[in-house]
DNA sequence: GCCGTTTTCGGCCCGACTGTTTTCAGTCG
């Protein structure tokens, strides 16, 4: 897959014409080029080579063209002509906060800025500072932004966000004349990991909300200070966080709500579809000419464009507003729904709760089954189970089973899934069981593939578990061909997992979406191993709603009975 | 560069904040 690439490329493209001032329509439409590319889960190659790619929205001929030829001659002179002349770091500066294109193509012009160490020598020596727009403050703040830079600013984990916006929201909710208040952005979107966090408020005092906001515990920086609106960065762990604080009056919540929560994307397109209605939509509403018809709460902004409210998880210009005009939006699954989890694990293995505790925190979140899905034989590494220790637990599970009235401990497995495709336990054990989920733990490069699509073959197998492999904080992943796993889940009626850890929440949105186009169902687990295992499931639920799922795509919304049922009858 | 049930040309989302200005440009989201 070329996919990553060619988006990579047209980047540049955008970064190198930018700093060249070429028109910002024709950068926009290569960063969009871009952008589609990076979410696109097709073989562009493939598309070139059926002559598709102009059936792309966004893509045209011109950008079509440029992908053929890449493909095709592994050279495009488009993206040679836009870095001609530019020396190779300094597009790279384009990612420093506070620096744009215009600063960058000044730099150049007029100091010969290359990169990042012409820059910080230009700063240094206070010749950057006597450039035309240019002032001490300014410098000041670019000089802040290559900190920033060189710290890094990879994204966080939704977790991570999650807990950082909790504690925030919880302190804004004691300043005075605080309504209504959310997380928006990435986060409300429950993007699998966050850059900055966005909160938005209702009050009608903005500045002494934003006032108290610049002195939360924790503050390491006022980066911005208005009267509705506030920037500040908050120590997390070793690193810095930004957090955004908009505050609005309750007429325009809504609009704001909207605005704030993006994506940039869906919001263009939506500002494009008000237009050609003859209406302005902005962060304070929808207008028709001077005339304000809607802005108080979300439902209103989308009415007023005739369509219904969209979930913030599909808001990614990915089909929803097409979807949202034609009456065809999924009615996405809901917390409600679940009636279990299905991949947990004890002491028994490498989980730190016993099974009763396990089966507590379930009963307690109104769960009617669990599937405790310990680790099997060959995971020494993480305290596998023998087929003896197996048959214990199964006696403990029985035992248990008898204390409850709606709620079951299902007999589980974690089964590795080994080296030559064969799984840990014999089909003798494994028949006993209730649920069994198959997963690669080792021979990360070793056919995957086969090795997954023969695991899906064996009769007792329900689901594979992780089907990536990757791993947000940075593990690559398996060398594995999801979509042949996907073809051979469908089938052989198999189900393929969403492990809802924060850090696997794999499958991802696209390829869970296209599972789902196969007509394969998802098991949604949380991995859990300790107490605070089991509260992942709402980023599971989460990535879920970003894959377009719908109660029937899950195989956990159903019963127990149900499930069962789901066994006995798929195809064989 | 993309796109079209108002257009094959002429549009393309819009506003806050900052800093350097004296009316506005750059950056960001």
């Amino acid at each position: 897959m070329k996919n990553k690439e060619l988006a990579a490329l047209f980047h540049r493209i955008g970064d190198a014409l930018d700093v060249k001032g070429e028109q910002t329509f024709k950068v926009l439409a290569y960063r969009k080029a871009a952008r589609i590319l990076e979410d696109l889960t097709d073989d562009i190659e493939t598309l070139a080579r059926d002559k598709k790619l102009e059936s792309i929205d966004g893509i045209g001929h011109g950008i079509a063209q440029k992908i053929e030829e890449y493909v095709t001659t592994g050279r495009m002179a488009k993206y040679d002509e836009a870095v001609a002349g530019l020396p190779p770091g300094l597009l790279d500066l384009l990612d420093i906060p506070g620096l744009g294109a215009k600063t960058v193509s000044l730099a150049y012009e007029e100091l010969h800025v290359g990169g990042l160490d012409d820059l910080k020598r230009v700063i240094a020596d206070g010749s950057l500072a006597g450039l035309r727009g240019m002032g001490d403050k300014k410098v000041e703040n670019i000089h802040k932004g290559i900190g920033l830079f060189e710290q890094g600013h990879a994204r966080i984990s939704i977790c991570e966000a999650a807990l950082i916006s909790e504690a925030v929201i919880s302190y804004l909710k004691k300043a005075p004349g605080i309504g209504r208040i959310d997380a928006a952005g990435s986060l409300r979107r429950m993007k699998e990991t966050v850059g900055d966090i966005d909160i938005l408020a209702e009050g009608r005092n903005g500045a002494a909300i934003i006032d108290d906001f610049v002195r939360i515990p924790g503050l390491k920086r006022i980066l911005a200070q208005g009267d509705t609106k506030g920037s500040i960065l908050v120590a997390v762990e070793s690193s810095e966080r930004q957090v955004d604080l908009r505050i609005v009056g309750s007429a325009e919540y809504g609009a704001a709500l909207q605005y704030f929560t993006g994506s940039k994307e869906h919001s263009v397109k939506l500002r494009g579809l008000a237009k050609a209605a003859g209406l302005k939509i902005s962060e304070y509403g929808v207008f028709r000419g001077a005339k304000k018809i809607a802005g108080r709460d979300e439902e209103g902004v989308y009415g007023a464009l005739g369509l219904p409210w969209i979930p913030p998880e599909l808001r990614e210009d990915r089909g929803e507003i097409e979807c949202a005009r034609d009456g065809r939006l999924p009615r996405l699954v809901e917390a409600a729904d679940l009636r279990g989890d299905l991949h947990c694990h004890t002491r028994a293995s490498d989980g730190r709760m016993p099974l009763e505790d396990l089966a507590e925190q379930a009963r307690s979140r109104g769960y009617a089954y669990i599937a405790v899905c310990d680790h099997s034989r060959s995971a020494a590494y993480a305290g596998g189970l023998t087929i003896e220790r197996l048959e214990e637990q199964w006696a403990e599970i029985d035992r248990l089973n008898r204390r409850w009235k709606g709620f079951r401990l299902l007999k589980g497995s974690e089964v590795d899934i080994l080296g030559d495709g064969k799984l840990d336990f014999p089909d003798k054990v494994l028949k006993h069981l209730d649920f069994v989920v198959a997963s690669v733990h080792s021979g990360f490069k070793k056919n995957v593939t086969a090795r997954m699509v023969k695991a899906l073959e064996n009769p007792w197998v329900d689901t594979i578990g992780h089907p990536s492999g990757r791993l947000l904080s940075g593990r690559r992943g398996y060398d594995v061909d999801l979509d042949r796993v996907i073809e051979a889940a469908a089938a052989n009626g198999k189900a393929l997992e969403l492990n809802s850890h924060f850090d696997r929440l794999d499958l991802n949105d696209l390829y869970l979406r296209r599972a789902k186009d196969a007509g394969v169902l998802i098991s949604i687990g949380t991995d859990t191993h300790s107490a605070d295992g089991p509260a992942m499931i709402r980023f599971g639920l989460g990535i879920a709603r970003r894959g377009w799922l719908e109660k029937k795509d899950v195989l956990n919304t159903r019963t127990a009975e149900g499930l069962v049922r789901w066994r006995k009858t798929r195809k064989r």
